[in-house]
DNA sequence: TAGTTATATAACCATATTGTTATTTATAAT
DNA sequence: ATTATAAATAACAATATGGTTATATAACTA
């Protein structure tokens, strides 16, 4: 479950144009009619990295009038990299392995 | 470019078959036979998610005899966690909008 | 040399991803 | 009420992803 869960953050992240949409909001909240200007994709198309982002609670939005705002879950992405250096231990697994004869001894 | 490029790093790492075999590469290195009764999934399969992994430097391999071992780029793990919390500033752009009256000034 | 084991590659398929344009919904302004 | 702006959703297309089975290649074994 575990891995399955960061692999999903992971995609979520996996991207050129949503890791920029990231660091921008590092500086500053912004709405999609900001964003749009800086990239050369539709508005749709900013519209739904977000909402990638939003699923994979990366983002947190905020509705203000006519716009809505964008701002990073700095938390999330620092725990995401973090995840990644401490993945959940598998060595049980190799354990079995070695019980049943299966691991392989050369030299 | 840099992005782009922690983009596909990220792409790489971002599935939970490739997740485990990370981890497990952090207990010991495994040869591809080794890997395969864990996951239930075919050889090659496991094989071409290896492949995946060595594009991205984050696996080395190394043949010995019949069997093909495959270590961890711990380095490049650890580099590419790190990455994701200190990514490309781009805060020009945004300071680019100001200076064409399109950021958003609300309250 | 012939057969076996380990791994990689080829060809293929179903689904996911990432973009598009057109349209809908929500809010604000006239 | 009508119009304009911001953002989301729908429908679609091209490419990427992750699996399969069949086959090829590499190295060991009898």
């Amino acid at each position: 479950m575990e891995f399955e869960k960061l692999a999903d953050t992971l995609k979520a992240l996996a991207d050129p144009t949503r890791l920029k949409i990231i660091s921008l909001l590092r500086t500053r909240d912004c709405c999609v009619c900001e964003l749009v200007p800086i990239f050369n994709i539709s508005q749709p198309a900013i519209s739904k990295h977000l909402s990638r982002l939003k699923t994979a609670e990366l983002v947190h939005e905020t509705r203000k009038g006519q716009w809505v705002f964008y701002s990073l879950n700095e938390k999330k992405l620092e725990e995401t990299g973090f995840a990644l250096n401490h993945l959940p231990d598998l060595s049980e697994k190799l354990k079995e392995l070695e019980k049943q004869g299966l691991l392989v001894r050369c030299e």
